[in-house]
DNA sequence: CTTGCGGGATTGTTGAACGAATCTCTACGG
DNA sequence: CCGTAGAGATTCGTTCAACAATCCCGCAAG
């Protein structure tokens, strides 16, 4: 850089530092993942370099290197000499999305078995963290307490791309609760049903929480297409 | 680049330049895929940056892309400060990829319905090469074939992203071809399997097909990490 | 043998530059 | 009036050179 820059670009991405050991690239991505996570980078979006370089006072490469993540996780795409968007999901990749997680968690929580009490903590915990959040009326908050809750589900079977794999798909899914109207609508119905799911799994029933999941993913992915083809009336 | 510089460095990428409208950083991916899978760089290896920048010809920054491209698909892992290498798969992550595996292609099998034949037609080709190269002795293409077989198989039920999936799971798979000392003795067994398989469902029987592709998955699994042990004594 | 401390090598990040592709807006012709 | 071709502006793709941060290796001291 210019021997006579007086900023510091270096420490200033949008706020903390977080955990100890990330590349710039990183935080870089993480800020940008939660603006698209959290709607403020709405599906269709392109995201301009030259802004972003400026407003996130980083390097035009480091930013890039930031798009690559992201576009990794399935939360950016790249289309050669246009720049990156935020991916506008249709009605075939929610069926697609929606297939592959029955598929996987299905198969996780049949292959399943004897689950100590201790690693469904933190499952219990996110049931419990999505009833808070949707006693405060903050259904954004729900819904990531519910997406924790999968990602935990699935990481019962302790397998790295298993995991690896869920999240990415949850985070694409992620992008299509955007079109709902009501956040409090699509999410309010699995508050109960998750602790159904979890009480099942407590008591070692897992053939019969499998069913249930079938079931619970067929109604939400329903809910989901429905909310697509209001939207477009 | 400097305006004295006589060379050409935007097409010298190894040999050509690959279908129309790739990038340069998606070209150098292509190279150091080919490396990787066919066994020029071993796992464990590091790739340093100064020196594949001299032999590809390209910028660090496009090489940085291109090692992103291929941390993506799982050919490289990405170490902060310590640069990129072909990763080294230990026995677990062989469970770990073969858990995965038969979940996804016996998914993929059993919700087939009526596939017609023409759908069955790469699949009948990659078993026809896997035969061909099989007589040739040529056993690296043997394995080639076979992973064609199966992305073409999986690829039967149409989702993007199950085809995703498994296109990097059987790239970081093929990692652990090279721990086996016989490449014959590894692939050999399945190219009879591939032609029973492909037969079953060409009779349209679905559920016995995927019975016989778990089993086959099984024993393949058992066969490589046989191959694991023995290479540890 | 372990621990701590350089020094060298490599990666991480920056900023600027230029070629190439896309997009936009205007002007022209049907 | 509409559609299209072209020029200009914008943005991306790639390169380069430099500096900062970190890691690795060897060596000395305890």
């Amino acid at each position: 850089m210019a021997t006579t820059d007086p900023s510091r670009p270096r420490t200033v991405v949008g706020e903390v530092s977080l955990a100890g050991c990330s590349s710039t690239a990183e935080r870089v991505a993480d800020v940008l993942r939660r603006r698209i996570t959290e709607g403020d980078l709405v599906p269709g979006a392109r995201l301009s370099e030259e802004r972003l370089v400026c407003e996130l006072h980083v390097s035009r490469n480091t930013l890039r290197e930031a798009f690559r993540l992201l576009a990794h996780e399935g939360l950016l795409v790249h289309r050669l000499h246009r720049g990156v968007f935020v991916p506008e999901l249709d009605e075939d990749d929610l069926v697609d999305l929606y297939r592959l997680r029955r598929t996987l968690e299905c198969d996780v929580v049949r292959s399943l078995e004897d689950v100590g009490a201790v690693r469904l903590g933190p499952l219990a915990d996110d049931v419990a963290d999505g009833e808070t959040s949707a006693a405060r009326g903050d259904w954004i908050a729900v819904g990531t307490a519910n997406m924790r809750f999968h990602q935990h589900l699935v990481g019962l079977l302790g397998s790295r791309r298993v995991d690896e794999v869920t999240g990415r798909l949850l985070a694409e899914l992620r992008l299509a609760f955007h079109y709902a109207a009501s956040p409090q609508r699509l999410h309010e119905p699995y508050l109960a049903r998750n602790r159904a799911l979890l009480e099942l799994l407590t008591a070692g029933e897992t053939e019969r929480a499998a069913k249930e999941l079938a079931e619970y993913l067929d109604d939400s992915q329903a809910e989901l297409l429905a909310a697509y083809r209001l939207r477009r009336a």
